[in-house]
DNA sequence: GAGTATACGACCATTATTGTCGGCGTTCAA
DNA sequence: TTGAACGCCGACAATAATGGTCGTATACTC
């Protein structure tokens, strides 16, 4: 179904909620899971995981939480969910260094490979930012893609 | 992960093989399995599936098989995921027509959406023709959208 | 009518995701 | 200096999705 998991979900969520209050120094995974009425300990860890990559800085103790590492706008989706769900590989049978089980076997692996690439391409072009303030990147990601999809149907 | 699910997978190597062995009238499903060393009762079932949503025409007993019901330039990627694998949701949280679970809970979801209709258009754009022979639309989807990409990260 | 094929529903096995628990280290402020 | 509020981490239970199998019915060819 290609579908992001939960846990991307609220990671982004949680990015976008930072992003939209920078006035903040911290803001703990609790407030967040409040919020949006999350399982707290669940994005707790979604959330320490972003920081284990340095996208959040984290801060212990007393009044600690969590903030951005850096703007807002300079944070893809596409990092957030690789660092949340793992390498991006539209193809089930990628599994790390090894190809698929047998001889000539996925021979649809290769030309999904570039379908891949578009599609963390369309990712890695969306920014948190964009995600708090529509009518961006986000709108000329899709109107750009629209695009070539029309133009390759019509060939 | 948003990986593409096995079936979707078998699908699409079974279309491609279809697409390649346009001389033969009609192929029984065990014997794709048998060339890609896929579970057959599982091929078959998802070959059942695009046969009845009209992407494949088949013919049972003797000599009987599946064949494209149209050409492979026109049976999309997108088409084909969509009839094994359902709707095509990046956002976990959207079920049929009820939303969110919560009030302004999922705010990223209408960001998403537009990625999601970005990857479907992605996936729209590539048909089994392209998975056939190399060099073409998938790889003109890919530099398109890599160019998306980079115009929007240099803003 | 025997053999080969699709069609389809029910079912189990395996794997992935989601969510919880408990203990530990850190910070801050009363 | 003590304790409350917080992050950090590993293990594990619950649940859902996927992958795969079985049995039976039906259709077609020879």
């Amino acid at each position: 179904m290609l579908r992001l998991t939960k846990k991307a979900d609220y990671g982004l969520m949680a990015l976008k909620y930072l992003a939209e209050h920078p006035e903040v120094v911290s803001v703990s995974a609790k407030d967040i899971a409040d919020t949006y009425r999350i399982p707290p300990q669940l994005l707790a860890k979604v959330l320490q995981r972003l920081t284990k990559v340095g996208l959040l800085r984290s801060h212990a103790g007393m009044n600690g939480g969590y903030a951005l590492s850096k703007p807002a706008g300079t944070i893809s989706a596409f990092e957030v969910i690789h660092a949340i769900d793992g390498p991006l590989f539209i193809t089930s049978c990628t599994k790390g260094s090894k190809g698929c089980d047998l001889e000539p076997s996925c021979t649809v692996k290769e030309p999904l490979a570039r379908v891949n690439e578009s599609i963390a391409g369309v990712l890695r072009s969306i920014s948190i930012y964009d995600l708090v303030d529509h009518e961006t990147a986000a709108q000329r990601a899709a109107d750009a893609s629209q695009l070539i999809s029309l133009t390759s149907l019509t060939q």
